[in-house]
DNA sequence: ACATAACCGAGACGGTACGTCAGGTCTTATC
DNA sequence: GATAAGACCTGACGTACCGTCTCGGTTATGT
């Protein structure tokens, strides 16, 4: 029960925006070792300031990339399941394909794979967009172009596991074309025949 | 504890498989950090034998964990295309949601994640197994029950997408239920309409 | 637990004690390792007001260190030289070969050898003591049981040498019996020939 | 039971003499504060090579103070108690007088206080050269120029301790003038009277 | 049969990064 | 305007691994 709401200097916002901002560039470089250290000195900070807000790097580095992602978001609303659909996986299949956002991508990975608390906002984060897709067949079953039966989930999954499956193992590359065909797919998957 | 003999000379094919076992067992637990050096007692070899022949520590883990993956390799031939996907996916899905082939497959992606010599020996495995699968795709095309336009590198990437997703992410379980409907939306996407 | 009320605008007394009473605590136990903040959180202060109101660590712990020690001053007058020598030294001995005592001159001269204003203090505190040593040593010089000629420095030097060196290194213990044979040892190096 | 004496690589008595000569240097130096990193760069040397062979910063330092003291060792021999001792003590005032050997004394007692290793390694010093001196004193009472009844340990104690007073004190410089003084002194105080 | 040479176990080595701790400074709300 | 609280930058701490190197020793081969 404190007796005061609270006492002493408070956090400093520009000192949690350098570190974001120092974060998300080294992420968007390639380099696949990324340090505390590293990220301190270029945030011109303290390592201490980054291990008192921030449980481990992972959370760090998925934290700068998520705020990153958040930005590049298509809403689309065309009017039909496959325009919406198609419009969302090329845009999201294009921000992707771009290099930095790729690394972003790789580096988020490799640290949720290693680190339970960088797992969970890479979960949060991955939600936040399965709902935006599911939003789109939600609106398509709405208006009779989605069966009411289709498995949401799994529809989310292969949308999101075609791309991470390309951006983690670089078999193909993300075309616009691949995004096309993909949203086809999907929309032949969830048709009421 | 060298129970092993030397061999002198020539490579001790003896050393070689006491190091994969040991990386397999250490891979199976779930910890997340491996050393090298865990490796080599756990194999009652020195660190040296294991850098003569291997790259990196990423490139003996993913080696004993393909050898492991290997294994595990139905090839289903039960007449026809929906059949021979069901089969194929199930059983795939049913191995990988056995909690040590999770790990394994989690921590193999985390090492390739970091380690260009694991990436590329995960990508040679994950490329084996496209081909078994695309195997049931190309017999499927013979038989007139795919249509020949089908986006081959699309039909694989939506298969292996959703395991790899569903291993990563975590977001659902890799249920035999999730396999079936995978499998009838793919045969669905390949229809000769 | 703030007990006590800020008083603004005039230096509170109340914590310069307070802090002062804490740091003597810590230096009574053997912790060889006292942080500023196991000071401030000890006496409920802030640790600005300690930086406040002296330059360093040592410098405060050396100031209670010496508040401690002031207390303990023996002023022996027992109208020979070799009284009040053996009078000086062996209250002195028992005093300083008390545990917590001795821990206290071993910490200060430790602060003092890395803090040059501990160091000043703790000389400015030597310097009191010897003072009143020499103060023996005169009078014994005007009853004519000293030489003129004495070296008062060396003599100083000769009787703190084996306190502090014995407090110090630990070879030896302080012994009444070593404190008689050392002002026997004195006053026959002072003897008027 | 180890099966065979030892495998695998020795101790690199190259690296071992490097890290105690950069500790030597920075020990001369008057830097209060030497780090172990600062150690290791200056040997061009690895921090845990440090650690693998010493328990704390205070030992290796002590260990190279020590190394670079016993090579100053006057033993004298000039027939008369009062000239050997004479001779030892303006020697060793000479020596100490040094600012880099005082420095390198200062640096030693002040790990001491805080490092039990290190104590344990200045005692064990400190103990050798008291032997020295004391043998000094055995061949006076062989020839009969001091009294049997000495205490061996309070002139040792008297000896040295002037000599660290003044070096962690610093009230008075280590002049020979006081060394000749000191040393009349204690010949005085072991005279068979 | 004996020297040679590749291999082996052990483990020390120079490094890099880790996550923690403390020193001394600065900031904020409160008295 | 001094205070308690506590965030801040700095820099050292001692540990864990990395990948390399150097030992003494083991065996198959080549002479």
């Amino acid at each position: 029960m404190p007796r005061r709401a609270h006492t002493g200097r408070r956090r400093n916002e520009a000192a949690r925006e350098a570190i974001l901002a120092a974060a998300a560039d080294l992420l968007a470089r390639d380099d696949t070792a990324i340090s505390v250290g590293a990220i301190a000195a270029a945030a011109g900070v303290g390592k201490q300031t980054i291990y008192r807000w921030w449980p481990s790097k992972g959370a760090v580095l998925l934290e700068a990339a998520i705020e990153r992602a958040q930005e590049l978001t298509p809403r689309p609303d065309t009017g039909s399941f496959a325009g919406d659909l198609e419009t969302f996986l090329v845009a999201t299949f294009e921000t992707v394909s771009a290099p930095p956002v790729r690394a972003l991508l790789r580096t988020s990975m490799a640290e949720a794979l290693r680190d339970p608390a960088a797992a969970d906002a890479l979960r949060a984060f991955t939600l936040s967009r399965r709902e935006m897709l599911l939003e789109i067949l939600d609106r398509a079953g709405e208006r009779g172009e989605a069966d009411e039966g289709t498995d949401r989930h799994l529809f989310a999954d292969q949308a999101f596991g075609v791309l991470w499956y390309r951006v983690l193992l670089g078999h193909d590359p993300l075309t616009p074309a691949a995004a096309r065909a993909l949203a086809a797919n999907l929309v032949r998957s969830c048709g009421s025949s």
